[in-house]
DNA sequence: AACTTATCCAACCGCCGCTAC
DNA sequence: AGTAGCGGCGGTTGGATAAGT
């Protein structure tokens, strides 16, 4: 591993602590669990592999696409992307991509790039990073949250950062990055309009990834999703 | 069976932005 | 205004394991 690994009464400890002092105040944690463990070792096994809700395992075919769609619109912004795929964690996210899809996406741009020298197409799309915007304190101020944080309310917050539930039909905008994603597909103008301008250019691998198949109607990504979500930040920040 | 190479993924590190003082 | 402390993020590391020779 990259460190030490965690031990079976370590996690107990871990699980422990948070579930008697909820989330947050991280800083407390390893004294609070009696861990020999730092603050961001405690957050990212919490995170990464505690949580509850956890999804293990491959991959599923639509969860790929959206993590392939989602790192064309975002760039490494792992966490964002991890915001759209209920149970995964940045990190599985991460490792997933750095393992499979980088290299799929490299040798299937070569192979682009070999059959269609001088096209423009993939070179216009442009990364979306966040723009500076002081939407986080004013979102924290409306929430209450802060100083007077409650266990309930960092419960709250745990579930806030669910944008799509078991059905992938619920949806909650709460976090700085969701909104932060949003004011950047707005500043695109991808948002808001009913209509999604941009091709994604990926009808190569989604074919790959779809046995041959091109786009099917069962792997389509629902921008319906970020739609609401965007009304529902609109709501919120009006 | 023994060894080498490739792959996976949990954990760590350093940086950044935000907040409180 | 400056600064320390915190949570959070993305990049990287390296041990475990699988696959190949």
């Amino acid at each position: 591993m990259g460190g030490v690994a965690w031990t079976e009464e370590e996690d107990h400890l871990l699980k422990k602590c948070i579930q008697q002092y909820g989330e947050g105040k991280w800083h407390r944690v390893p004294l609070l669990a009696g861990l020999n463990r730092c603050r961001k070792s405690c957050r990212l096994r919490w995170l990464n592999y505690l949580r509850p809700n956890i999804k293990r395992g491959n991959f599923a075919e639509e969860e790929v696409e959206m993590i392939v769609k989602l790192h064309k619109l975002l760039g490494n912004r792992w966490s964002l992307i991890a915001g759209r795929l209920p149970g995964r964690t940045a990190n599985d996210v991460k490792n997933y991509w750095n393992c499979h899809l980088s290299k799929k996406l490299n040798a299937l741009e070569a192979d682009q790039e070999a059959d269609q020298e001088g096209s423009q197409i993939s070179k216009d799309v442009e990364i979306i990073r966040p723009q500076p915007r002081n939407i986080a304190s004013s979102s924290a101020k409306k929430r209450g949250l802060g100083e007077s944080q409650t266990d309930q309310a960092l419960v709250q917050q745990e579930n806030d950062t669910t944008t799509i539930d078991a059905d992938g039909k619920n949806h909650l905008v709460e976090t700085q990055q969701d909104m932060m994603m949003y004011s950047c597909l707005d500043q695109q103008g991808m948002v808001g309009g009913g209509e999604f301008p941009m091709d994604f250019q990926l009808e190569g691998f989604e074919a790959m990834v779809n046995g041959g198949e091109g786009c099917s109607s069962s792997s389509q990504w629902n921008w319906d999703d970020l739609l609401l979500d965007m009304d529902l930040y609109n709501d919120f920040s009006s």
